[in-house]
DNA sequence: CTGGGGAAGGGGCCC
DNA sequence: CGGGCCCCTTCCCCA
């Protein structure tokens, strides 16, 4: 016989202990602000505290003290309320942050709820937003009817608390798409963070500002995280589709945003100065197309990249902690700072190694380096045709656009034999050609001339670092040639 | 439609 | 900590 009362009295029993510092053996800093609780509850809610307390659970006698810096206290209440009651009072301006500590916390159970919450959102908001979008798109004076359809925006928005209770939501019911949404938008985040850091290290002016305000709402098209290509755009669901979603899900968290914050008759956030870490993503998107933006480069970017960020602890061998770095976008973990900075790569899809013969970005110098010789240089001694492998002096060096690759001479002159023009000159091939298996060939006549000298001078290849300038500005960053 | 090969890209780890 | 190497997986193109 079941009395299916008793875990919400158990709870129940708990909670009223907890709020009464009965039995609570756990003390949790936050940003200074003290949390008392239950060891063994927090246990079994979170997979971080289980690791933390696993180690200290060796010495009972003595109570454990957890200190984060990486949310706020009013984050980490609504947290600690639902791990207690099964409640949880998301509203639009929380979600974020709740489900960021949720991640950092690792506890499923609340992201799922967050990802429903903020899809739900959308749902909500969609048609309202369309209609704000055809009103801002007719709109001719543009700051003053963008603040009063901001304004009304928010007006319209009737209470957007809502309270989610756990039990009912299955993990597989959440559409992953809005999860990638808010993982892009984290991103987002982040990066805002990183650029606030910048801007204020630089000394931010109330006129730059009241400008950038200014533009606010005028962004619903843009995207400003650029969407991963390939492999991990599909893990992290950040396909075509998931950006439109995504587009969605700033707006509705700049709406959130705006609805979290007052605005003075500057238009300047105020908000900002005491909660830094919220900006809105229409603010960020204004941000992304200043010059002060543009000058951010990437290892300025990743150096601001907080220190406490994911890092969570985990046990070798020898019963001794390890630091582990967390993704915060993902469940990746690394041992090393420096594996994580790369791995976050592939998140904000910076691609800080362009190739100067085809244009195409790379992730890493490594790969630039393999494409270069692979797709440039016909690193491979091998006859692309027969596969035979081949020498400097048994296979030539054949150039069809930008890509070069041996043929042996057997092959070499099948090839020709089977009307591939000749005597095409490589050089004069447009950069950009990658196109058709027919386009335009080039086979190097006088290997010993042509493609004995590109051999002589390996790598014609110039590594430029975080290029997205002007070519010319780019120019004057150019590495030594590799190799 | 399918299988094979090349290219791209990510993770682990060593130097 | 950055660079580099190795290995593996995934994607794309082509026969």
């Amino acid at each position: 016989m079941e009395i299916s009362s008793h875990q919400f009295h158990l709870l129940e029993q708990l909670n009223e202990q907890r709020k009464q510092d009965l039995f609570c053996d756990c003390s949790i800093l936050v940003e200074g602000k003290v949390f008392r609780a239950h060891r063994n509850v927090l246990f079994a809610s979170s997979g971080y505290f289980k690791m933390l307390l696993s180690q200290s659970c060796k010495d009972s006698s003595q109570p454990t003290v957890a200190t984060f810096e990486v949310f706020s206290p009013e984050t980490f209440m609504v947290i600690l309320d639902f791990v207690y009651s099964g409640i949880l009072p998301l509203t639009g301006q929380n979600v974020i942050e709740v489900m960021s500590a949720a991640s950092y916390l690792q506890m499923t159970d609340i992201l799922n709820v967050c990802k429903t919450f903020i899809k739900s959102s959308l749902d909500i908001n969609e048609k309202e937003k369309d209609h704000y979008l055809s009103l801002s798109a007719k709109s001719t004076n543009g700051e003053p009817a963008h603040a009063s359809l901001y304004r009304s925006r928010r007006k319209a928005k009737s209470n957007p608390r809502r309270s989610y209770s756990i039990p009912d939501e299955k993990a597989d019911v959440v559409n992953e798409n809005s999860w990638s949404s808010c993982s892009t938008f984290l991103s987002s985040q982040v990066i805002l963070q990183r650029a606030e850091t910048q801007l204020s290290k630089r000394g931010r002016k109330q006129g730059s500002a009241r400008k950038r305000r200014k533009h606010l709402g005028l962004s619903q098209t843009r995207d400003f995280v650029p969407c991963k290509a390939n492999k991990a755009e599909r893990a992290e669901g950040c396909n075509a589709s998931d950006c439109n979603h995504n587009s969605r899900a700033k707006e509705e968290a700049e709406f959130d945003a705006e609805n979290a914050v007052d605005h003075d008759d500057d238009g300047y956030n105020h908000e900002s100065e005491v909660t830094p870490k919220r900006w809105s993503v229409a603010q960020l998107e204004e941000l992304s197309q200043t010059s002060e933006f543009m000058e951010l480069k990437a290892e300025e970017l990743y150096s601001s990249v907080p220190t406490v960020l994911g890092v969570m602890s985990s046990w070798n061998e020898d019963d001794l902690p390890r630091l582990r770095f967390k993704c915060p976008f993902c469940t990746h973990t690394v041992k090393r700072r420096a594996d994580l900075k790369r791995h976050l790569r592939c998140h904000t899809g910076e691609r800080p190694y362009p190739c100067e013969a085809c244009g195409k970005r790379f992730t890493r110098l490594e790969h630039l380096r393999n494409h270069f010789q692979t797709i440039h240089q016909a690193g491979k001694l091998i006859c692309r045709k027969c596969k035979r492998q081949v020498s400097e002096q048994t296979g030539c060096v054949v150039q069809q656009g930008t890509r070069r690759y041996r043929l042996c001479h057997n092959c070499l002159t099948e090839t020709s034999l089977e009307g591939v023009p000749e005597g095409v000159d490589a050089e004069h091939c447009p950069a950009s050609s990658g196109g058709s298996k027919h386009s335009r060939w080039a086979l190097e006549e006088d290997q010993k001339s042509d493609g004995g000298a590109a051999e002589e001078e390996p790598y014609n290849l110039v590594v430029r670092r975080g290029a997205d300038g002007p070519a010319d500005e780019a120019d004057e960053k150019v590495k030594p040639n590799l190799r």
